[in-house]
RNA sequence: GCCCCCAUCAUCUAGCGGCCUAGGAUGCCAGAUUCUCAGUCUGGACACGGGGGUUCGAGUCCCCCUGGGGGUACCA
């Protein structure tokens, strides 16, 4: 990411090829990397590499009360974690003041724009508004138009002495050379208020596409203050990375709400939906977040993994639960992700469903416990289990079975009336991977030593 | 209030007049695998908001109603 100290732009760029795919987003400096931003993030950046464009970052800082230390980084972060990048910018409104300026004074000289007295609020400039109507085509939404006698003489130079967002935006996209402004259903009614400024300045507007709103796992308006954690939804980029989700999943889970590819697909990665992504596609109605399909999704990433790499993406989560991750053996540990690999959602659901092997002490479950082991014989059961175990000369899965079958053989009993009381002794509860891995792994001295435990307390 | 947009299973969606007795995915239910859980596989239930048209024929086109959403600032 570059962040060039000067970013104005040359105000003169008539002899530049307009056909050239220009996207951006153009996000205020207000906060940490929202849902909304990323969406509107992605479907520009996935256009533009699409179409062989180019991707441009600009910053809608006019507001100096409303920005924030550290929200670019965080937005430039978040996106970048998506696997989002730019091609140019940021470009700063706030360096830009004298182009809007120039521009404005000239539309005054023409008559086109003039001062309107305020006593209370002060001067500010109105641009006349066209009479009729204005007709435009969106690329997702079709043919759309508005009644311009229904709107006042826009305001683009507030009494403060800056422009407002909708005078400035068209400014800016048009220096940049934006060749479509991709971005969310809630600016749909700013393209009239646009066109009219395009129109006084005898621009070409560029293609406007909209894209529909994304609702909260309630149906309702997503809000960042809501907390969705009980959806396993969130507001931010940040907070969906700390759940445990994958950036592929959520690129892939965020492109198929409001798009699909035509086929049955579903399972996409980033660059098969930049090869077949376009904007015609994209559908016309508001879509609510499934945090279910979210977390089925996000397995179905993490079991594509190889266990080692899986590992490597899991080790800053076993280090925020509190482990020493020097401690471990690296090799054991990839064994241990191997037998989780399926059972787990979610990166943060590994130190929880795999604690009985990161943590020395276990605890045990009254539940499992009464269920399991102060049960019928099976308390003799374990004990017998104990003693084959103590003299196997290797404490592998295979010799692990033979015990138990025998002991099941011995008793005349379901391999579950063996397996069930062992699994709670080494555990503490009555789920976990298969018996001879759970055990194998576990390692000898550490299972006995469970066992043994689990006698004196049952 | 006024303006604009939208409308298929619980949810995300396919469908662009006959291929639809409406397809896929998640979730849900059942079965298989099995030492528990998970995973995987198989099967099942579940939708065209309502009313008028147009047409030989409408989920697909038009109108009305209803419902949902957005906008109506010298915020962005």
């Amino acid at each position: 990411m570059i962040f060039s100290p000067d970013s104005r732009l040359p105000y003169n760029n008539k002899d530049d090829n307009m056909t050239e795919v220009r996207v951006r987003i153009a996000p205020s400096p207000t906060g940490i990397c929202h849902i909304g931003v990323a969406r509107a993030a992605m479907y520009n950046w996935i256009f533009a590499r699409h179409c062989g464009g180019k991707m441009i970052l600009r910053i809608e800082d006019t507001d100096a009360k409303r920005n924030i230390e550290g929200a670019l980084e965080s937005i430039v972060d978040g996106l970048a974690w998506l696997g989002i990048d730019f091609d140019e910018g940021p470009y700063y409104q706030s360096q830009r003041l004298d182009r809007y300026n120039e521009i404005i004074d000239d539309l005054i000289k023409q008559d086109k724009a003039y001062i309107d007295n305020d006593p209370e609020k002060g001067d500010c400039v109105r641009l006349r508004m066209p009479e009729g109507r204005m007709e435009y085509t969106d690329i997702i939404l079709g043919d759309s138009g508005w009644d311009m006698g229904l709107l006042d003489d826009l305001v683009i130079r507030k009494s403060d002495g800056w422009p407002t967002y909708n005078f400035a935006v068209v400014i800016d996209d048009h220096d940049m050379r934006i060749s479509h402004v991709i971005r969310g259903l809630e600016h749909f009614s700013n393209v009239s208020k646009q066109m009219a400024v395009y129109r006084a300045l005898g621009w070409e507007p560029p293609q406007w596409a909209h894209f529909p709103l994304l609702m909260g796992p309630d149906g309702k308006k997503l809000s960042k203050r809501r907390d969705y954690s009980q959806f396993h939804i969130y507001s931010s980029i940040e907070d969906f990375r700390k759940a445990g989700y994958l950036p592929q999943t959520l690129v892939n889970f965020l492109m198929l709400i409001g798009w699909s590819p035509g086929d049955d697909s579903e399972i996409m990665g980033i660059d098969e939906i930049v090869k077949c992504f376009t904007l015609e596609r994209v559908v016309k109605t508001n879509s609510q977040m499934n945090g279910e399909k979210l977390v089925w999704m996000n397995g179905k990433y993490i079991r594509s993994y190889k266990p080692e790499d899986l590992l490597e993406l899991l080790l800053p989560f076993i280090a925020a639960a509190g482990y020493d991750v020097e401690k471990f053996d690296r090799k054991w540990l990839v064994e241990v992700v191997a037998l989780y690999q399926d059972s787990i959602s979610l990166l943060a659901e590994f130190c929880e469903k795999a604690k009985y092997f990161l943590d020395d002490e276990i605890e045990y479950s009254e539940k499992a416990l009464n269920k399991h082991l102060r049960k019928g014989d099976a308390r003799e059961i374990l004990a017998e289990t104990l003693e084959a175990m103590e003299v196997l000369e290797n404490f592998d899965e295979e010799s692990i079975e033979r015990v138990l079958r025998e002991v099941a053989a011995k008793h005349e009993v379901g391999f579950g009336k063996v397996a069930q009381p062992l699994r709670v002794a080494v555990t503490g509860d009555a789920v976990s991977p298969g018996i001879y891995e759970t055990v194998a792994l576990m390692g000898r001295a550490r299972a006995l030593k469970r066992i043994k435990n689990a006698l004196n307390i049952i």
